[in-house]
DNA sequence: CCGCATCCTCATGGATACTG
DNA sequence: CAGTATCCATGAGGATGCGG
């Protein structure tokens, strides 16, 4: 049980040594949009060995990231202090996404996190992207799940707009969702 | 030698994919600093298996995020794009940073990459860390090792400027690094 | 000496079955 | 549902060897 560390001072390693561990930051992205029960965790992170996620539980819990609320797991503002780290990886990681093959999971959740770590946080206005599993939506870098207040709010003609604004830092035009998925945005900002 | 993958479409198990194995950024902190030979990244990260480094290497020239050059290895430009990534770790890193256990490494460009990540970017001017190992300096982000132009010009008075700005995001000043370090600006900036 | 490759041991991760 | 227990596969750590 004993931790595994680099014995570095240095902000790097001591990041790498709480949260660097194979797992550990798509626990994270997954609290991030919201509390969480453990199967749901579990159901965002395909593959992951139960023993694992609960050990990786366990130590962000002991690491003050996590804790456990009435609605499951949930970010400390600690935690939360991880969406920028998160952010920077989405924006670096669009590099690999200009193809989705076959076998890789989608989850709009996911995509929600790209857009939002790719638009504009100060962008005022919401953000929805409809797939067939269901609604995700951004307002103002809140990424919300399932949550769909007026369908008909939604302005096709800018969807364009959307794409635009995020392909100016990454070429997010060119992700390969699934072909059912629909971004559209809904009176977005005019501002930078 | 197959790819272990987390098989998300998703930009963060993408990044992760590539960047996430254990060793695999701290190598990148290295050549954040300039062109590395391999005994020198080797000097860094202490403890590293010799054929560890070697793999990690390969994998990430292979992905395009190093290249070998005629000073040894070095990022490429999309191995620069992750820069951002490690200075928002070492931002959040830098909570586990407030006291330093006597069995810790430590070495000055790791405090000039924290303090890189710390310091405004536009901030004009330099930014001279010195202790028993060396010289290393900041200037409008870039960390140089090593190179210490003009000793006479460092003000001691503004030392305290230096800590108050980083002290702003996260308590640098509390950082605990050796007692002999001393960290002088030279010409600071007085913009935000 | 530098830049690894090999070999061995042990810690960590992965898959599945099982339990309070 | 939320894990624990178990067993096997894989990867990391450390010593040593070896060619350029």
């Amino acid at each position: 049980m004993t931790r595994k560390t680099y014995g570095q001072y240095c902000g790097l390693a001591k990041a790498l040594d709480h949260v660097g561990d194979r797992w550990t930051l798509l626990i994270v992205r997954e609290l991030l949009m919201g509390p969480r029960r453990y199967s749901r965790i579990r159901a965002g992170l395909p593959g992951i060995a139960t023993n694992l996620l609960a050990d990786r539980l366990r130590e962000l819990e002991a690491d003050g990231i996590i804790r456990q609320g009435d609605a499951g797991y949930e970010l400390t503002e600690f935690g939360r202090g991880l969406e920028k780290v998160v952010h920077e990886l989405v924006r670096w990681g669009g590099h690999w996404m200009r193809h989705r093959e076959p076998e890789e999971e989608f989850r709009p959740e996911w995509f929600a996190i790209a857009l939002a770590a790719l638009v504009p946080r100060r962008r005022a206005g919401k953000v929805e992207i409809r797939t067939g599993d269901g609604v995700v939506s951004i307002d103002r870098g809140r990424v919300l799940v399932g949550s769909s207040d007026d369908p008909d709010a939604i302005v096709e003609g800018e969807t364009q707009l959307v794409l635009g604004v995020a392909a100016g830092e990454l070429p997010l035009a060119s992700l390969d969702v699934t072909g059912d998925a629909t971004v559209a945005a809904g009176a977005l900002g005019a501002g930078p």
